[in-house]
DNA sequence: ATCTATTTATAATT
DNA sequence: TAATTATAAATAGAT
């Protein structure tokens, strides 16, 4: 990138190779950091050099826990543990997770009892209360979580319609005003488009701006 | 790097910090590419959105590869191989709805087989296999309904921070207005207050401010 | 998305 | 190996 142009192709001078390769990496993983702080994102980048060292970085955590993400998301069968949730909002997003956590408990407490004795003597009517309690179980977790969910974007919905009426009064408020400018006249005594209507909007708005 | 420098914190403003999410991954994965390329170095680079999106570059094969290499190397335990077709993108709203269906039958036809023989000839392998099918279906159930629902309280807030924005700016217009406007017609004092507008706003406002 | 003024990264050089 | 510097590249803000 500067005094003159690169080609996109291996450096032949081992020489070379080896300084742009340090200068670049540092580079690399200046803006994965950069990237991830700015725009709040996960990042995990490994780089082999050319002889086979390792340089690495994970923001928000290990690499361990990128890989396992990672799994998750491209649907390889990496099991166990419940993964770290995407930090959202603190307050609902905590009680949430507890809940859930203490659901699976619950859950694996109950494959545990009904499997772990390991006695082979499980029953048509085992296995009918445990199917039970596992559509049970899977549907109060689905339900709270969906009741929590639902409600914030609800909220959300409402809020959102709210700032729009607001944003559309401003708005023909400005019209209004922008008309009663254009085509005012000293004379207008009679007007109808009180400007001081502010008195009772603004320090609403105020609270809704803020 | 232009017109400003940047401070090195989460980007605030919702659209700028997904402007230069957009820009600053296509900068980042162009200079790793760039890197392999040019020092014959092996990179894996993923990259997750604050909204759990999946961007991913490995240069010399897989990411799998890259992982397995990384696990080589730091002697980490193998999360086992590959049964993987990687979606390269994450999947939209949609398809991860029809995912989450597929899984609910899945699991509904799982139990049916396996009580509705009504053979009574469960092994405890048998059982061993759908405990662990439940685990998933579970975990798969609640991440993808997760995704799904902190997609759209994400969007909503987004939302919610750009109609603020909006009304900030039509509030500040009418400020300026009413300035001009009683500077130039300082007579036009005794207008009637009208009120008809507020009737439809002010409940409105009223759900914002509680 | 496209453009442009600047900042940042870095290839060549010392 | 570590600075310096001229220049290419990236990108923040604007359109």
């Amino acid at each position: 990138m500067a005094r003159g142009r690169i080609q996109l192709k291996r450096i032949e001078n081992p020489v070379h190779r080896q300084v742009t390769f340090c200068k670049r990496r540092a580079g690399l993983l200046k803006k994965a950091k950069e990237l991830s702080v700015l725009c709040d994102a996960e990042i995990g980048l490994v780089i082999f050099s050319a002889h086979g060292k390792l340089y690495e970085l994970a923001t928000k955590g290990t690499m361990q826990g990128v890989i396992e993400r990672y799994m998750k998301f491209t649907g390889a069968a990496q099991p166990e543990e419940p993964p770290t949730e995407p930090h959202h909002h603190p307050l609902d997003a905590k009680e949430e997770a507890d809940v859930l956590k203490q659901e699976i408990d619950t859950l694996q407490k109950g494959i545990s009892y009904l499997f772990g004795g390991g006695t082979g003597t499980m029953t048509i009517d085992d296995l009918q209360i445990l199917e039970k309690n596992l559509e049970t179980w899977i549907y109060q977790i689905r339900s709270m979580k969906m009741n929590l969910m639902l409600q914030e974007i609800q909220d959300l919905r409402d809020k959102e319609g709210t700032l729009k009426a607001a944003n559309k009064f401003l708005h023909d408020k400005i019209l209004e005003n922008t008309t009663a400018f254009t085509n005012f006249a000293p004379f207008a005594t009679d007007s109808t488009y009180p400007l001081t209507i502010q008195d009772g909007i603004f320090p609403a708005l105020g609270n809704v701006l803020g």
